[in-house]
DNA sequence: AATTTACAACGAAAAAAATAGTTATGCAAC
DNA sequence: GTTGCATAACTATTTTTTTCGTTGTAAATT
């Protein structure tokens, strides 16, 4: 399985502003920072580095570069987590859980809501057997 | 709630060594690191800084410090989803645990494991309502 | 009590990350 | 075609993080 490098944490705010908006150019990234908005430059070095970590690619309009993701906010969300879950909960997605079960850090409500999604989900991955 | 700071990726290191160990001297931190071990300098330093942040606390043996973490491995983990789910799954932790699931990234096992889990805690919350 | 050892504290140096100024160039407006 | 504007590329600066050498001192060793 391919590596996802970390990002940092003014590259995820570039992520995060272009996985909102699909893609698009320097100013339209910058239009969604909030105050006080960086450079214009800044924003411009930032979504260079990340093609250069590949997390981006861009389509050329003459001179002007509208810029696109190339990883998903789930894959590396997807990534991230496994990560997190590796250093904290020794790589059980299950004691993650259950551990914020416990901390009530979620509702009954919600818990009610993920057993619903994931019964569906174990009987479709055992009719799929 | 009292806001965590994040821990820079050094900083971090540091203190899963000290969570996993519980208490320790910088040499006691100093051991757990793999190769190549950092100065022992590097870690003294890093032990203060985290002092400094509030992470950790110290007991002075006559000249020598026993450091104690003060930020509890699941407080901060805590703090840490918690950020997660918000920039990455709008706030709702349900989505996160289905999303994992429809993506596969558990297995049925772990699925039902956690269901039993969110059985008793539903059921626990409810009673004492 | 002189010497060595062990350690915290300090501070400096190096590396990484973040920010933004400068430059060059293509394109549009005149 | 000259001027001005927009933008990418490049480079420099600043800030933050990481790393570790140096220093001072207390305690242990001789």
């Amino acid at each position: 399985m391919q590596v996802i490098r970390e990002l940092t944490r003014a590259e995820e705010q570039v992520m995060q502003i272009l996985w909102k908006i699909k893609k698009g150019f320097v100013k339209d990234i910058l239009e969604h920072f909030d105050e006080p908005k960086p450079a214009y430059n800044t924003v411009s070095t930032i979504v260079r580095i990340l093609q250069d970590k590949g997390f981006v690619t861009h389509k050329a309009y003459g001179r002007t570069h509208e810029y696109i993701p190339l990883v998903s906010k789930s894959e590396y969300s997807k990534s991230h987590l496994r990560s997190f879950v590796k250093d904290y909960f020794s790589n059980s997605f299950e004691k993650m859980v259950s551990f914020f079960a416990k901390e009530k850090g979620i509702s009954v409500k919600e818990m009610e809501e993920i057993m619903k999604i994931m019964e569906n989900e174990v009987k479709k991955q055992k009719l799929s057997k």
